[in-house]
DNA sequence: TATGAATGAGAGTTCATTCAT
DNA sequence: TATGAATGAACTCTCATTCAT
């Protein structure tokens, strides 16, 4: 039996592009992309047909990793606010932990390679997100009569202004961490 | 004597090359910015003397149009939450009125094409700004003890993600900038 | 003991080369020949060294089929116009039969790809239409003085373009395959 | 004003498109007709969308060149078999003097990257042959009940081989060329 | 021997920039 | 100054061939 197509290589490939593209943009070369792999540069191609398969594979990549540190210890019968407090925290952890990934996905985020299906399925990632601000609605905590989306998007937008300057300022992060979350909660709570 | 370098045309270069970012990205060709200006492809060359200053150009423009825009009326004497508003309302009709530049901003920032030093003239631009933001907090009706850059940054990114829900959903456009004016005035306010 | 090279799996690989090359020229991949032949892509090579080999083999293959199938039933004591319709008339039902080797072999025959050695092989593999002509002549069934080689040249550009107008109009097959016939006969023959 | 697009380097890409498809086959790289046309790579380009449709372009070319040389000196008034010998040995005098054309248009007529829709238009250029055909059927100088279609493509065959044997042996080129007529004359003529 | 992922040279094409007109 | 064809480096992708399994 031959080789087969090994995860390990695809990611490989799913972080070289985060590199990439947070280095170069969306411009940047799959040459370069394969040569921070470590794979020939058709390689690649084994892996993704073409550079927007992969730039939408890195997008849902990106999504997926950060879903995931976000439900790291969820403390799921903790109070409303502590349980989005954990959330901002885990999506800040994420963003200092892969700063690649988080540049890398701004770039996407803003960039016409990424296909609406995509885009869809990014955000049903995030699904229970939804849940938590349903709840948080139900029971008087968050802000009435504002649609769901809209205060994810405020979030995810205040989110990474703090995560940028929290990089650009790492002996303050703690301050633009609290300070963020204090905007944001003040913003959308019903405080 | 030879004619001058029309303002015209390089406005037209600008403009297109607005449109051309704001569809395709940084990587739009230069020819389809020519065409879009309605110039010939070597022409983008006697007025920028190579993309990125164009692309840095382009940059500043939109800045300057958003900042122009954000002062007319700009109602000095009133109150200041309203000259917040003002300016808020402001940022939003620019939005609205110049989609490409929004969007082409967007690419613009997050691109490392534009260099540190036209980002800093960009902020330049906005100096008065501070000066609203100094005034707000020396008279207590800003929250203390927040860097003014970072209000800044959450304002705009708050607004980003404002205008992006308007052009999506236009009948429910009045909301989504009333909305957003309470979130950023709870977030950075004293109130 | 390992197994031995199967004629089979070689003669697989063949006829996908005939099918591959008569629909997308000497530049079908190998690759798409391996998945006609129903092998993995390196199976090719342990048959044929190199993709030069293959397409040379595959000529060689065809011009054998061919002449097989010419001499299927050959009438050796008919006269000699008959055999010589036998033998026209078995090349046409191998076109039709084979359409993918027809066609193939009309590529190959063209290609820079296949060797002057293999030509002339595979022109000893119709020796004994040699005897056919020299016969032919002898007797003064055919006309006097024409090189043997061009004859046989011009019989087959005839009977490719007979097979050509068969396979397009099959309602008319037997039409084509008769005129084709006399058209030939008249044109070599000495009547 | 700028330089022109140049008929003169549009045939001289068609030239070298010629002489490579002659030497190597449709897969001849566009980088080595560049080179053989003494332009850039990317000039091909300007003249041609891509290399499909610089393929077709050629196809027609010398489809069209053919014509125009098998009409040079058409005698319109001489009898029926002498304009057809007229046009026979105008066709072999292009393909002697257009080797590279005639060995392409050769590759080309099998390859299935010429379209439909070129094929058609390529016979259409030949489309007063069709009433030199008619003629010589209503004046009954041609055999009857063959469909001009098929006669023309037998001819066109004939005067391939024919070529063939005339570039191998051009010591006995015009023998060739006499005995090509007399069999393609026998063969559709009614004598 | 069979498999198919891995390789990298080379293909077709794009595009920022130059320059003859 | 304006034009747009010309240029060739660089890009994405293909493919014959190799080789670990």
């Amino acid at each position: 039996m031959a080789r087969l197509k090994s995860e390990e290589k695809r990611n490989a490939i799913l972080a070289a592009a985060a590199q990439g593209v947070a280095e170069r943009g969306v411009g940047a070369p799959t040459s370069l992309i394969a040569k921070l792999a470590g794979v020939a540069e058709g390689s690649i191609f084994t892996y993704f047909a073409d550079k927007d398969l992969l730039l939408n594979a890195l997008y849902l990549s990106a999504k997926s990793s950060l879903r995931e540190t976000m439900y790291e210890g969820y403390p799921s019968r903790a109070p409303i606010e502590e349980r989005f407090e954990h959330v901002w925290n885990r999506y800040l952890d994420w963003g200092m932990a892969e700063p690649a990934l988080r540049i890398a996905m701004a770039q996407l985020t803003v960039s016409e390679r990424i296909t609406a299906d995509t885009r869809a399925e990014g955000e049903r990632v995030f699904g229970d997100i939804a849940g938590l601000f349903n709840e948080g609605m139900a029971s008087g905590a968050l802000r009435q009569g504002q649609p769901i989306g809209f205060m994810a998007g405020i979030i995810t937008a205040v989110a990474e202004t703090t995560m940028h300057f929290m990089a650009q300022n790492p002996a303050q992060a703690a301050d633009y961490r609290r300070a963020g979350f204090e905007a944001i909660w003040r913003a959308i709570g019903s405080g």
